[in-house]
DNA sequence: CTGTTAGCGCCTTCAG
DNA sequence: CTGAAGGCGCTAACAG
C-alpha cells in the first residue's frame, strides 16, 4: 500500500477535478466555466457545464469558501420572526436572493444588542458575502465587526455617507397619522407603545413634534410600556388609559396588535369606536382590516423594503456602488373605519 | 521576493497555529484542547484555552467543514413563518441548540415538496451535522438525499422504524375538539379548513371518525379551501356556511386565525356565539383568548416540539441512540366561552 | 484563453 | 498523551 494510497480521504462526493476530467479541461478552467467567469471558451464552457449536469456535480460551499474567503450566505439579523412585519421583510429578501445563488442564514436578536452582537460574531466567522441589519442602534463592537463587509439597513433612514439604508422614516409616519388624527377633530390624542425599540421611540418622536406644534402635547397621555407588544397588552392599556383619562377622544397605538387588543376591549366595554374614541395603529398587519370597526392604521412597505435591500445588497455584493445610499419606500396612510 | 513569499494567500485571520505557538504547543494538540476532545493533558488544554482567548481566535467552519466534512449547521425547513407555529418552533430550536455550538439554516417550503426538495439540495451541499424537517410527506427524491444525516420530523408521529421524530396526533386532536362540541350538544358541526396540508387533513380526518361514530356526519358541512389561511378567508367562509346551511350550530376551524375571522363576522353580522353557532380552532394562537367571545382551541406543544425535537437531534448527532423514536408531546383542549 | 502550482485553515491518519 | 505529514475541494496567483 502505498504512502498516498494509505492518506486518501476521499469523501466519495463528485469534485470539480471528477467534472474536469470528464469535460477534458482542467480543474480550474472547469471551475471558471462554471462560476460564469468570462474569459472561457463558449465551446469549452458548454462541455463543462454538460459534465457537471452529467455527473450530478454539486460545488462544496466550505471548499469554496475556504479557498476564495468568501461564502454564498447572506447573514440577515431581525428582532423578532413573531411580528409579522420582519417575516415580510425576510421572505422578500430570501425571494431575492436565491435567483442569485444566495442562501440566507437568519439570526434573531431579540431587541438585544448584545445578542445582535454575538450573532454578528458566530455569523461573521462564515465569512458571509452580505449583511442585512435592522435599525441602526448597535454596539461600537459590533459596527467594528461590520468592518468592510458589504451591509444594508433596513427599516430606517440614515443619513451617514457609506452606510446602506433601505427604509422610511418612523418619525414622519407616526406624524402622519396624528396629523390625520387632528384632522379629524380629535385633540386628547394619546399614544400607546409596548416594546420601545428605536423605531417606536422615533414614531413616538413624530406624534409628539406634531402634538407639540398644535399646542396639544400632553405627556400624561403617553403610555410606553417595555413589554413584548400583544393584544392582551393593547386592550389594558386601552382600559387604564380611559379610566385614568376619560377625556381622551383618539388613541395612536405604535403597533397594529396593540391596536386590534385596544379595539376588542372597545367592543366589550361598550366604548364607541369612533365615536368616543378614535383608534389608529400602525404597520397594517394581518385582520386590521377585519377588526369592527377596520383599523385605520399605516401600511408600511414590508415586502419592498426587503427587495430593494436585497437589490442594493446584491449590487455591493458585486463591488459596484448603487446610485442611492438612502432608498426611502414610503408609507401610506390607510383610513378605515376606526378614526 | 521569495516564492512562498509570493504565494501567501493570508486572510489576517487568527488561526489555530496562531494560538498554537502562543501556548508552545503544535497545532492539532490546540485543535483538541480547543474541541473539548479527551485526551489531551489538563494543563496543556488550559494554556491553549487561554491562548485562543487572548488572541481572539475563532474557528473558521469553512476549513472545519472542509476538513471534517462535518459542519455545526442544522438545517430546518418549516412550511411558512407567517404562521406563528412555526415561529415559535423555530424559537425553540435554536435556543436549545445554540448553546451547543450549533447554528441554524431556516428553510421555508411554503407547502411545497419541490420546493422542500431543491432546498434540501442546497442545504446539504452545506454537510449540516443535522436535519429538522416538517411532517412526513416528501417527495422521494428528498428522502433518498437525506440519506443517513442525523434527522428529526417535526409536528407528527409516525410509526416507522428508525424515523424520529416529536409531535402529537392531529387527528386525535381533530377527534378531541369535535367530541368536545358532541358532548355541548351540538349536531350539526361544521368544518372549515384552509392551506389542506398534510396536518390540517389529519385533524379533518379526526374530525370525519368522530361524527361518523356519532352518525351526523354530513360532507356538505365541510369546507376546504386550498388557500392560505388567514382572519378574511374565515370569515368569509363563514358566512357562507351559515347562510347555505342555517342549521349548522357550530364550527370547528383548523387554525385559529381563521376562527377569529370567523368570530369577528359573527359580530359584524350579529351571529350570537356560541348561543346560534359554537365556534372552536386550533393551535392557541395569539389574540385568541382575547376574542369576544374568546375562543375555544386546542393549545398545541409548540415550544415543546422545537425542544424536544432538538433534544434528539443532539443525541443523533452525537452518535447515540435516542430512547424513544416517536414522542408525543401531547396536546390540551383549551375551552373558553365560544363553545 | 488555458494550465500549473500551491495554499486557504483545519482535522484525520499514522507514528512516536 | 503529543506530534508530523498531508489532504479535504476549491480558487488565487502566476505563467504560458
Amino acid at each position: 500500500m502505498s504512502n498516498t494510497e494509505r492518506r486518501r480521504r476521499h469523501s466519495g462526493r463528485t469534485t470539480l477535478a471528477d467534472v474536469a476530467r470528464e469535460a477534458g479541461v482542467s480543474p480550474i478552467t472547469a471551475s471558471r466555466a462554471l462560476r460564469g467567469e468570462r474569459g472561457v471558451a463558449a465551446e469549452l464552457a458548454d462541455r463543462v457545464r454538460q459534465a457537471a449536469e452529467s455527473l450530478g456535480y454539486v460545488p462544496d460551499p466550505a471548499a469554496r469558501a475556504l479557498a476564495s474567503q468568501r461564502s454564498h450566505q447572506v447573514a440577515i439579523l431581525v428582532p423578532l420572526l413573531s411580528n409579522a412585519l420582519f417575516v415580510d421583510v425576510l421572505e422578500a429578501v430570501q425571494s431575492t436572493l436565491w435567483p442569485h445563488g444566495y442562501q440566507t442564514l437568519i439570526g434573531v436578536t431579540h431587541y438585544r444588542p448584545d445578542e445582535e452582537e454575538q450573532l454578528l460574531r458566530t455569523y461573521l466567522a462564515h465569512r458571509p458575502a452580505g449583511l442585512l441589519l435592522t435599525g441602526f442602534d448597535r454596539t461600537e463592537a459590533a459596527r467594528r465587526l461590520i468592518g468592510h463587509v458589504p451591509c444594508v439597513h433596513l427599516m430606517e433612514l440614515a443619513r451617514a455617507p457609506g452606510v446602506y439604508c433601505a427604509g422610511f422614516s418612523q418619525q414622519d409616519a407616526g406624524e402622519a397619522i396624528t396629523r390625520h388624527l387632528l384632522e379629524r377633530g380629535r385633540r386628547r390624542i394619546a399614544f400607546v407603545a409596548a416594546q420601545l425599540d428605536p423605531r417606536t421611540m422615533q414614531r413616538a418622536e413624530g406624534y409628539r413634534r406634531t402634538l407639540r406644534q398644535a399646542g396639544l402635547y400632553d405627556p400624561r397621555l403617553e403610555r410606553l410600556s417595555p413589554e413584548p407588544s400583544s393584544m392582551r397588552l393593547g386592550g389594558e392599556l386601552f382600559a387604564e388609559l380611559l379610566q385614568q383619562h376619560p377625556d381622551c377622544d383618539a388613541i395612536f397605538f405604535c403597533n397594529d396588535d396593540l391596536a386590534q387588543g385596544g379595539l376588542l376591549t372597545a367592543l366589550r366595554q361598550g366604548v364607541a369606536v369612533p365615536g368616543r374614541v378614535a383608534v389608529a395603529g400602525f404597520n397594517d398587519l394581518s385582520g386590521s382590516d377585519q377588526m369592527l370597526p377596520p383599523l385605520t392604521t399605516v401600511r408600511t412597505p414590508r415586502r419592498a423594503m426587503g427587495e430593494a435591500a436585497a437589490r442594493m445588497l446584491l449590487s455591493l455584493m458585486r463591488g459596484e456602488t448603487p446610485a442611492t445610499t438612502a432608498l426611502d419606500l414610503g408609507f401610506e396612510l390607510t383610513v378605515r373605519e376606526s378614526t
